[in-house]
DNA sequence: ATTCAAAACGTCCGAATCGTCCATTAGTTT
DNA sequence: AAACTAATGGACGATTCGGACGTTTTGAAT
């Protein structure tokens, strides 16, 4: 009879409370901790219980996030992540929006789901309530920074697969886009599908993009607009840098909150996205997995 | 041993601060040093808690860098660590720059003395290279998207457990200032010595600033100017929040680059500095830490 | 249905930590 | 100088923790 919860293992519980595996089943076994058992005798933790528990200050704490459901129990649905990370927003609730996105990560989410599936419509839906009065500037300011901060988290548990021989993608906001969010999930989520990613970052000005085509040669360039300061600048420069990178046969993807339909049309590119998903399905296709280079996600 | 590095046992911590293993079980039990317990009673401390309490000289110090695996048989003076910043900033080498501000973390240097000591004046250097034109956009927009990548790692390691009343501190950067970096390092130099911390980033308008005093009644608003768009407006909205912050008996720390002496002597502040050296002694004279568990001298 | 690798199981046992007591040391007072 | 107080840390037996081992379960792919 199993009830639809969100079930930890103890390997799970045991890193997120910083003891060891050992420990853990002998604290159920003990009854200290709840669990239920399957029929071949594997402890299933209800990581409620278990959060609860260590909230009230029965248990050591090192990282409760790592306690969010898994792919494996329970289908991890963005939307779950999108509902909670939605609420803890509206709450101010910094803590809550760092465990949830985090938590995303190590539910096995792909970097493009957690950016278009839980971290944009939250962050719509923040910007909706600001313009709507509901929700002070202070509130949005601390909101961003939090999302920031955990997205540059994740940059850090990302750091590990180093491997040689991967196609180097360039990538940044262009002058007077002052928004560090959209081109850093641009990066990571580039990362995380076989590439090698380097973000220049907000406020780059196309100078900085041109001499990037010639210095690194890239295979792909990232546009992440989610501002645009003056359109007429911006379509000049940008169409004589997007020649450049014709003629070098580099890839150029453009994307972002500012790009409507109609600046869009009057634009050129070798691919367009609403978000970050059109835009590593579009990288895959230029460098299409040897092997599975997907984190894991059974 | 497991050292998850978020954990410390009492023994790891006695043999860090050159204590017996009795002295770090009173302290904790004295509630000298926040700890949290098992379930069987074996206490586990938070290597970012003791690491703060150490830097705030309210500890012995004895070698910290055990506590922290990563750091090794280093000489840990500021200086080699700007001097290895340095290089590894001019020489574009981003992998160096995130290992060299992560590592002087581990050394056990203060947030204050990183900013100050290392990161400024290598950034410093960037700039006159790029004003030189000896270095170029895309390097500067590298080296600055490294750095702050590594100090939001930092940040995520400061996470600390210690649940103790601390004063608030609201801070960030003026409307037209888009830095990121100043913002964050008084943010996190700040929750180094004590205090809770909120910052509000980059870009944020007075009004924000206005609400927050009556929202959050802070003891302490930092403002890290890097960049004024606009003297006349700026000086215009700051008098107008500082006459209210003062009329609530709230401090106003003022700080940056854009703040020279010209700017400086036609604002009202309850302190300037021109780094974070002083913003934290500021800091700690506002809140000075608790007693001290060292013999009493007089 | 069968196969297979990853993960969890149970058990064992050395190592680490616990709480307590008490001798030693450092600083202060008489 | 002697007495006193406070803090320290070593030494116990008892308890808790966690790594290692070979075995079993699990889930997904064949």
């Amino acid at each position: 009879m199993p009830l639809s919860g969100t079930f930890a293992s103890t390997a799970q519980v045991a890193e997120a409370l910083g003891v060891g595996v050992t420990t853990i089943k002998r604290w159920v076994d003990e009854g200290i901790l709840p669990a239920q058992k399957t029929a071949g005798g594997h402890r299933k933790l209800s990581s409620a219980d278990v959060r609860r528990l260590a909230r009230e200050g029965r248990l050591p704490q090192a990282d409760l996030s790592r306690l969010f459901p898994t792919a494996r129990s329970t289908p991890a649905t963005p939307d779950d992540f999108r509902e909670r990370l939605g609420v803890a927003a509206l709450g101010d609730d910094v803590e809550s929006i760092r465990s949830t996105i985090v938590g995303a990560y190590h539910a096995g989410l792909a970097m493009e789901v957690i950016a278009d599936k839980i971290i944009a419509p939250a962050m719509a839906q923040v910007g909706r309530e600001w313009e709507a009065g509901r929700l002070a500037v202070i509130h949005e300011h601390r909101i961003t920074q939090a999302c920031v901060a955990a997205v540059f988290e994740l940059k850090a548990m990302q750091r590990s697969h180093a491997q040689a021989s991967r196609p180097l993608a360039i990538g940044g906001a262009p002058e007077g886009d002052h928004s560090t969010l959209a081109s850093l999930l641009a990066a990571m989520a580039l990362n995380d599908c076989g590439w090698e990613s380097m973000n220049l970052g907000p406020h780059t000005p196309f100078s900085a993009f041109r001499s990037a085509l010639d210095q690194f040669n890239p295979k792909l360039v990232w546009f992440s607009a989610t501002h645009i300061a003056d359109e007429a600048t911006f379509m000049n420069e940008y169409e004589s840098f997007y020649r450049e990178a014709q003629a070098r046969g580099i890839a150029v993807a453009v994307g972002g909150r500012a790009l409507q339909e109609s600046v869009r049309t009057k634009m050129n590119y070798t691919m367009f996205g609403d978000g970050l998903t059109q835009l590593t399905a579009f990288a895959r296709t230029l460098n299409p997995p040897a092997q599975s280079p997907r984190r894991r996600s059974k």
